[in-house]
DNA sequence: GAGTTTGTAGACCATTTTAGTCGACAATAG
DNA sequence: CTATTGTCGACTAAAATGGTCTACAAACTC
């Protein structure tokens, strides 16, 4: 039940972004030096985020990418969908069709107990409320964030 | 968030013995069949398994394996556990010293909160549970599982 | 419109993990 | 003794992971 570090690095690049909304866009370059994600891959991770209308880009100078819409309103459940696929722990959850023994197995219904677990975590928890606890923990270190 | 075929061979693998579990230990040939596990494969996850004293093995003829307690004291949480490690999503949910940030981090926070939503529905799940679920389910259909 | 600053796309690659095989061996019932 | 079981370790192919690099496209600045 491993996260890989796409979801990892997505999330802090784009609670980045949550931080700092009003300021406009931000560099990758910015990005990726503060939350120590490697620049060209950090590219990557923003490609299915932009195509996903989570995050929208601008090009040229003075350029950069931003939130595409308001952190209250981006779940931690989109984002990792988009950066990571389902989060059913085993395909069946998903799709009966690629087990025979699907209808019967009662395996597959703990699989399908944990994907909803994880589900409601995920659902429950937008950019905002990130960005909120982050205040409310340390209101003084905030500047960490920003480098 | 995905479960390897570990945990779920393993999982189909406790199943098979919780459901026959008075009828002494079957061999891994049996369940290997019956769960169409490969059974090279399948020997390696008894290691585990019965290190972890989840499972109790017989050698020689008419030996097998068979589950070392009764199904209803086997929780999915230790099953999972021995065959994939930790249900920590990151490594820093068990360990925060791998990371500086640990302390301040709020998306660490959120992997946390998806360890412990997982714990919970493994925590509450036992062998014997499935083995219910199952007969409630299929209560006909249930020779399959012997083969 | 030249040049600079950004993001975009794709090919490429090294390492690790996963999923499995194989062969030799150890225990034990009969 | 021998057949039947499990045990252990070495080995391996394929896929996923976590990147890098090059070329390019858009857009702003002068």
């Amino acid at each position: 039940m491993k996260l890989s570090t796409r979801a990892q690095y997505g999330t802090r690049a784009l609670l980045y972004l949550a931080v700092r909304q009003e300021k406009g866009p931000a560099t990758l370059k910015d990005i990726a030096r503060s939350q120590q994600i490697p620049l060209s891959y950090l590219e990557h991770l923003m490609t299915p985020l932009i195509a996903g209308g989570v995050v929208r880009s601008v090009r040229g100078p003075r350029g950069g990418v931003a939130l595409a819409r308001s952190s209250d309103k981006i779940k931690l459940d989109e984002v990792v969908q988009l950066l990571e696929g389902s989060s059913a722990p085993v395909e069946c959850v998903d799709n009966p069709n690629v087990c025979d023994r699907s209808r019967s197995c009662v395996t597959r219904d703990v699989w399908s107990d944990l994907k909803r677990a994880v589900d409601t975590v995920l659902e429950s928890t937008t950019l905002q409320d990130l960005v909120e606890r982050q205040k409310r923990k340390q209101p003084s270190e905030q500047e960490m964030y920003y480098i």
